[in-house]
RNA sequence: GGCGAUGUAGCUCAGAUGGUUAGAGCAUACGGCUCAUAUCCGUAGUGUCCGGGGUUCAAUUCCCUGCAUCGCCA
């Protein structure tokens, strides 16, 4: 079998973080089982780097398009192995051969009379790079970027999308798997019982000049769908390529639920168009919520994966995300339940589990795998056999259905049993019998055959530690090798081999504070649940969740129909708007360029139909006849804005 | 505004084509073991299964309606 699956490729206008990470570790997963499954795998990243964000991004560095897309571009590759995410292909959209292909591509499908020239006119608005259709105007404004968006008339190429509408939708209906979970899929026909307009796919020169000049007119570029999209055609040698053929057959895509419509609309009528076969299989996920609210660049509670390892260390991070997420699903993400995770799953269960079975052989045998009495075998034994391979087929359902908490969930029910199997055997009494050797001996087999097939089967998941646990039962080398066809059953183990403990796999963390009486605590808490402990004080860590940064002010307008309210435009470091009730107190004009400090994790609150994302602290005082006085708060001397106050 | 999803234990969630005592993990309390990483094993709980109405011998499950949250579309 063969298999082909793919990350989309990331926008680099942005650094990766916990979003990115989650994608492509469920795309380096999957391509770890099914290469344990024994298949021919390629696995595909990459970075996208055309369009007029990115001209702007690098504008305000002070460096050229081409600067800026290589730097960012390298520290998406440069991140993947941190989480040891390992892809065979890592795809840039201006490789000079995407940008040929891409262009044969367009080449093709406008020879063929799918793409055509029109003319339109509408409002285009800057921010979101795009037209905006009269009802999503505010008051004439765009409501993501408050700006007024330009009146524009343009002519530009569309694809003939609609032309396979009728045949996207008998696809998605023939085939249940080929949009999953199905919640994306039911979304997607209920989007395709509308009739689908052409796809708009260029931008003329004069807009944007950092894209693919369309091969029929040089006054055009391509514009996001027919470069992007196509990177899952060019990574793998399209058109000629002596392995194309093979993967594209398998090709498998993830994404998350944002560009679920390019994916599962615009992607497969591109693909029908240029002749190919459909791909196989989309896998959409939901969002992780950080400490319940939104992750999001403007309210700069981001996650950086390279950060969560540091602290955590890659197994349990992959651990983590891969168990807490119900695939499809948003799920939230905080950092106690990592440590909760850790503690009791990988620590308490698993690293314990581990380190009394190999310490039992160790001591009870000798540190060799003894040979097991076939003919005495207990209920509890052959309980334990049909245990792991009940295990092993849930597991290779649920790893093929991409919903990987359940695949682990089945993994954790045996390692439960296991630690049962020890306490109901005791080989630690069974130590001090002599005669019961012969048992001693079977149980100690089944614990390490065990052990060896749980290290198989969290290998895609746990990759260095599995690695780990195989150096442990002495076969490093052979697992790196096993496929769940040859190793993936029970009895593989030969008596005789050594096995050897090792340092602890998962040592406990720390969690905090939890020796303080909690007794008293909760009653306290159950009082008040508000009032914080001690007379009006904070802990150090409640406070750590305030995330101050500074901003600059890069723009500021009042509010129609409110007195108080400005609307600032905030750079900190991304552009944010926030809202602040300082009219009273200062202009507009004086205040761009100010740098301020802001709070930057605050949930967004709408105030007359802005949203605010973010406070700006300020200090206020009464004078003796009761006359207000406001001023903001600012930083000594000048720093970067989005640099963090603590 | 239209369509859809979700609402179950303190927390995160599973589940039943309607039928006895509604489940798991975490957290909590108590007991046991000593091979092990203060780990493991056992026991114990608590639930107006979102509110209201209907169908039925019987509804947490089906139908209607309301509320809340979320998603897609306009």
């Amino acid at each position: 079998m063969t298999t082909y699956i793919t990350t989309p490729i990331y926008y680099v206008n942005a650094m990766p973080h916990l979003g990115h990470a989650y994608t492509t570790l469920v795309a380096d997963t999957y391509s770890r089982y099914r290469r344990l499954c024994g298949d021919d795998v390629r696995f595909q990243t990459g970075t996208d780097e055309h369009g007029e964000k990115i001209v702007q991004a690098a504008e305000s560095e002070g460096s050229t398009p081409r600067e800026y897309v290589d730097r960012i571009s390298d520290t998406f590759r440069h991140t993947w192995p941190t989480l040891a995410i390992e892809p065979d292909n890592f795809i840039r959209t201006t490789y000079p051969e995407h940008i040929k292909t891409v262009q044969d591509i367009l080449q093709k499908v406008y020879d063929q009379g799918d793409i055509y020239f029109s003319e339109y006119s509408g409002h285009y608005c800057k921010g979101c790079e795009r037209f905006l259709t009269e009802k999503e105007l505010v008051d004439g404004t765009c409501p993501d970027h408050q700006t007024v968006p330009e009146e524009i008339c343009e002519q530009n190429y569309f694809f003939r999308m609609s032309t396979y509408q009728d045949w996207l939708i008998e696809h998605i209906k023939k085939n249940p798997d080929y949009i999953t979970p199905e919640r994306y899929r039911n979304e997607v026909l209920s989007f395709l019982s509308e009739p689908l307009e052409d796809l708009c796919i260029s931008r003329p020169v004069s807009r944007l000049t950092w894209g693919i000049p369309l091969p029929f007119d040089q006054k055009f570029v391509t514009y996001v769908w027919f470069d992007a999209l196509i990177n899952y055609l060019t990574g793998i040698g399209y058109p000629d390529g002596p392995d194309f053929e093979k993967y594209w057959s398998a090709a498998e895509h993830v994404i998350a639920k944002d560009i679920l419509k390019p994916h599962a609309i615009y992607w497969p009528t591109m693909i029908q168009a240029m002749g190919l076969p459909p791909y196989k299989r989309l896998h959409v996920h939901g969002y992780w919520n950080v400490d319940e609210t939104k992750m999001s660049k403007s309210i700069g509670n981001v996650i950086r994966p390279g950060e969560l390892v540091e602290k955590y260390g890659v197994d349990t991070v992959r651990y983590f995300l891969l168990r807490e997420m119900s695939f499809g699903l948003d799920s939230s993400f905080s950092e106690e339940a990592v440590i909760a995770r850790r503690n009791s799953d990988l620590a308490n269960d698993l690293g314990n589990l581990f380190s009394r079975a190999l310490t039992m052989v160790g001591k009870y045998a000798g540190g060799k795998v003894p040979k097991v009495d076939a003919a005495a075998l207990t209920d509890d034994d052959r309980e334990l056999i049909d245990s792991m391979e009940k295990m092993i087929a849930t597991y290779r359902v649920n790893m093929d259905a991409f919903t990987f908490h359940k695949a682990l969930q089945a993994v954790w029910e045996v390692i439960g049993l296991l630690n049962r199997y020890i306490v109901t055997n005791a080989p630690w009494e069974l130590a001090t019998a002599p005669d019961k050797s012969g048992r001693l001996d079977t149980v100690l087999y089944f614990l390490t055959e065990s052990l060896r097939i749980l290290a198989l089967v969290l290998r895609p998941v746990m990759p260095v530690a599995a690695g780990k646990m195989a150096a442990a039962l002495g076969m490093e080398d052979t697992m790196a090798a096993a496929t769940l066809d040859t190793a993936g059953k029970w009895g593989v183990f030969e008596p005789g081999m050594s096995v050897n403990k090792g340092p602890q796999l998962f040592p406990r963390l720390e969690t905090k504070k939890k020796q303080q009486t909690p007794k008293k605590q909760k009653k306290k808490k159950s009082r008040d649940a508000e009032s914080v402990d001690g007379e009006g004080l904070i802990t150090f860590d409640q406070f750590g969740k305030v995330e101050l940064r500074v901003a600059e002010i890069v723009a500021a307008e009042k509010i129609k129909k409110a007195d108080k309210l400005l609307k600032l435009t905030l750079k900190a470091p991304r552009e944010r708007t926030v809202v602040a009730g300082i009219a009273k107190y200062y202009q507009p004009d004086e205040l761009v360029g100010k740098k301020v400090i802001i709070v930057a994790n605050l949930k967004p609150a709408k105030l007359m139909g802005v949203t605010s994302r973010g406070m700006v602290l300020a200090a206020k005082e009464k004078d003796g006849e009761g006359v207000e006085r406001l001023v903001l708060s600012t930083v000594d001397a000048d720093i970067a804005a989005g640099s963090r106050v603590a």
